[in-house]
DNA sequence: TTGACAACATACCGGGTAGTATGTTCATCA
DNA sequence: TGATGAACATACTACCCGGTATGTTGTCAA
């Protein structure tokens, strides 16, 4: 507590870092982003990133788990809310899409973690900690497959494969980290009916009745 | 015509570098993508690749093109289709789905060839080549377009922004090439039941009828 | 005041990679 | 049949980048 200053910060300047890096991998991807290019655009050196992380692959890790702590943090407000699974899931669906709005940064750095797991892009030692964040991932995914599931019990949604309706879903959701970018003079309320419009595509997807059109 | 024989052997090799070549790019993204993994996969070295492509930037501008090549093929059967144009959105949908998933590694690298543009990760002369791309995929994105206004002046749509249903609906019919990956045993009528359950989906979504649930 | 340490900056090294320059082989054609 | 060139393979270079080793400076506790 003594040190709580000069702690306050070291974490400030760190975070700092995770912002500017979370920026150079969404412009460039992984490979293409080099330590320099974080350093220049914090307007430091090598010296300052490495001084905090031990290797690039491990700032990106940092990068990932932060993504995904104030996405939890984004969605705690909604965990075990009584009433009907679909307005619980509308709850947390348009949480999660004004999220992806807000912090793009973070939220595509996730977006490369999964892709650069799935094609298995890192070394052993990595893997431990990337399929750590992966299953901390899949936690957070849980809790909308969860109440998916339960919205169809409730009749609310109708679809066949789970796992593919999910994969939609969030692929709807997620969408706007690459689509989305801010206008000027655009007000939170324009924000909020982007996000709304993107909220009633996938459940409109999700309750599909149609198909008899062959 | 005399030298009918030679001229298709060398482009069959040719094929055979973009493929290999789109297989790399789709696992390991542009950049950790070396000129000798491509070879290793083909079993040569990098002399056969420079041989046809004159540079990195090049061969990955070739692999989009033959991606959107094929692209342009598989929708021209349904080009002035007649009749109600939900039905030809649909037959359009269904066979973009399909060429997804047939084709992935293509898909992802025009994927990828979107991202590189989008943040201007070219230089300016491959600026060029890059912007004709991206018009001539833009060209595709269009006969679509067209299909989903006119469905929606037909009252089989409604959504509020063109340009965010119309981003909705690419990141539907896309997403396989993220998350499909064949099953063992698997025949040609289960993925058309994925790919009907992706297009279902994605006409839900545009011609959403609810939201009043807030 | 002083030493000690955090928080950086600077200088440097080794490995990997795009691109080139130069063989080598083999089919084709005059 | 010999020459020519396409279709590669081999050998090499220059450069960039991750990582490290070593300064430098400001701050705080004793």
């Amino acid at each position: 507590m003594a040190l709580g200053v000069r702690e306050h910060v070291a974490d400030s300047s760190r975070i700092d870092i995770l912002r500017a890096a979370a920026s150079c991998f969404m412009e460039r991807g992984y490979t293409a982003t080099s330590i320099d290019d974080v350093a220049r655009r914090l307007g430091a050196t090598k010296g300052r990133i490495y001084h905090h992380f031990p290797s690039k692959a491990d700032l990106f890790a940092e990068v990932f788990r932060y993504g995904m702590d104030i996405n939890f943090e984004a969605l705690a407000p909604y965990r075990g809310m009584a009433g009907p699974a679909l307005v619980r899931w509308r709850r947390m669906a348009k949480a999660h899409v004004l999220q992806m709005i807000d912090t793009k940064p973070f939220q595509r750095a996730v977006w490369l973690g999964v892709e650069m797991h799935l094609r298995g892009a890192t070394t052993p030692e990595q893997r431990t900690v990337f399929n750590e964040l992966i299953a901390y991932r899949d936690r957070y995914g849980a809790q909308f497959r969860e109440t998916l599931l339960q919205a169809r019990e409730e009749g609310a949604f109708r679809f066949d494969s789970p796992s593919i309706a999910s994969q939609l879903m969030f692929m709807t959701l997620n969408s706007p980290i690459f689509w989305y970018s801010p206008r000027t003079g655009e007000t939170r309320a324009d924000i909020e009916a982007i996000a709304d419009q993107v909220v009633d595509y996938a459940q409109g997807g999700l309750c599909k009745e149609q198909g008899t059109l062959k």
